[in-house]
DNA sequence: TTGTACGCGTTATCAG
DNA sequence: CTGATAACGCGTACAA
């Protein structure tokens, strides 16, 4: 079953065999520079008969350029798996990476070792930049990558780390959007699962849905929890449900919490949508997941790939690289 | 928003700081050697001073050993994202290749191009070993792989490679179960929608169902196509029943081919699972996204990664590997 | 057109 | 205990 590699075969190999100097063996390699057609061909068969081939990172050390480029994926436990937003973000990235000739290598970090050892894989020579999902406030790669200021992007909630550029999403707009879909379906009482409001996201989802309200806006009407979680949801609801009976319709800050939400509102014996109208934000796995479908928005992850690739190129290039915020699409399904 | 790092501190940079030579240095760096406490000290300071980290792609050259491992994702299109066996499969490697305090990189191959590059990639100096899940029969980075001699292990369908080990489930122990298990629920005329009967994996599975048929087997209750896809399920189901009106059970030899198979049952009126039983395999994302959702059998993912880690630190560790089975799992939904 | 010498950043082997 | 010096495998001026 297993078939050890013989050891391999170097361009002072190559060189001998053909009977010329490593330096003209380089120089065919690199197609720079003159060489006979004579010592090409002899240097061709030479290559042919060792069985050479390229160490790259050896080259990458003479060169000190990599044409590597990290992704880190930094999700807890195994939220990579679930949300479909990482898959696509990866595969927008992949896709410009590639474009530029860069090989992109995806990094998972799962425990604490796994940080440490990415990062001082990030810090290692393997890379020239890196993207970096969804980096939370404590996130420890993030710190060595700011720290050791390798050219990077960060996409998602921003991190509060300004000197690396971000890829984001217009978090108000989007809010103010589904709300006004929401009440188009003619709700007359509607409530807000709000969270994270410490953060840009979170206090942006709020904003926006105060400014679809306009004047009909009752702060009374609006939960706010620390977290994006479903127990956020849970709780929320009820909550929300004794403060104002009536409620007819729901913006949740993000799907778990609308699922969350669910749950509660089938404990209370409402119907969704007949009875109470829910909407979410992220169209993650929760979205379709539950029963009914959400009503939720989508985030363009396959742009902010794209765009967060960009932002590590144009670093490499030395050129300044901006935050990007990109537009937002409401998906319409049962819960609303 | 672009923080240029300034050129990084060497080992020279570190011993002339600390006025001594770069062996000294490398001694403390690696807590190999006597090392005076003075020098230690100076050495110490000076590496804070100069901001020293260590590259640890000049090292591996030095030692010619890199503590890395590629995991190679080769699934046409976006399967990636669809396949829920890979992100499981990927979390057991990247478990145990961790523990061995090995850094996984994950390599994404979506088009030829990225096949080249990650081929270069694995043959350039960069990793030890490699895991490479999916590879088809005509899979040019699989061929590299081999032809280099890389220390692997391949997981998922056998592709005819003998010099590599692989990881695999038992496939006609999985069909004879879930058809056994179709049986049970009372079905007399069982047929089968077989794919890939040039691959291992289809020819397992046909064997399996027909174990499980015993003297019931009819031959005529078989369609085969080249392919797991959803087309195939959609004209073999077609030419199933054209076959035997009165057919109430099947077996498809993919979810996907499931899927298809739905959706002719329900455009010639039977109902799944009331008129007609349904059954696939892999428990990939079709088998929730159909309606009914698919009774299907499910991978051991995780452990197959786990064990593809082990197949490749094996080799690394100088034993020999051999390939590994895995059972499976019957999960029983709503489609029979 | 070709060979030489040195550099990339680190480790390993020696004398001393 | 420490400092040269030679690897690791390759790129690249520069001189010939």
């Amino acid at each position: 079953m297993t078939s050890p590699r013989r050891t391999r075969a170097t361009v002072h190999d190559v060189a001998a065999q053909a009977g010329v100097s490593r330096g003209t063996v380089s120089r065919v390699l690199n197609g720079a520079g003159y060489v006979s057609a004579d010592a090409r061909a002899r240097i061709e068969a030479a290559i042919a008969e060792v069985g050479y081939v390229r160490n790259t990172a050896a080259r990458n050390l003479a060169r000190s350029k990599t044409w590597a480029v990290g992704f880190v994926v930094h999700e807890p436990h195994q939220l990579f798996l679930e949300d479909p937003n990482i898959g696509s973000i990866l595969l927008g990235t992949n896709e410009v990476v590639a474009d530029a000739d860069h090989q992109l290598v995806v990094l998972v970090v799962d425990s604490d070792r796994d940080a440490k050892r990415v990062s001082g894989y990030l810090r290692g020579g393997f890379v020239d930049g890196a993207v970096l999902v969804s980096a939370r406030s404590d996130d420890t790669v993030a710190d060595a990558i700011v720290e050791f200021g390798l050219p990077a992007a960060f996409v998602g909630h921003p991190a509060g780390r300004a000197s690396v550029p971000h890829v984001r999403i217009d978090n108000r707009t989007a809010a103010r959007q589904i709300t006004e879909r929401l009440l188009a379906t003619g709700r007359r009482r509607v409530g807000m699962l709000a969270s994270a409001l410490d953060r840009d996201s979170g206090a942006d989802r709020l904003e926006g849905f105060q400014q679809a309200l306009g004047d009909r806006f009752d702060p009374r009407l609006v939960v706010d929890d620390p977290l994006y979680s479903y127990q956020s949801g849970v709780a929320g609801m009820a909550e929300l449900l004794d403060r104002e009976p009536a409620l007819d319709g729901v913006f949740a800050a993000s799907d778990a919490v609308a699922a969350g939400a669910l749950e509660t509102l089938r404990a209370r014996g409402r119907r969704v949508p007949e009875d109470v109208g829910l909407v979410g934000f992220d169209d993650s796995a929760w979205a379709t997941r539950s029963t009914p479908h959400l009503s939720t928005v989508r985030q363009p992850a396959r742009d902010m790939g794209r765009a967060a690739a960009r932002l590590v190129l144009d670093q490499l290039g030395g050129h300044e690289a901006h935050d990007v915020t990109l537009p937002t699409e409401i998906v319409w399904r049962d819960s609303a």
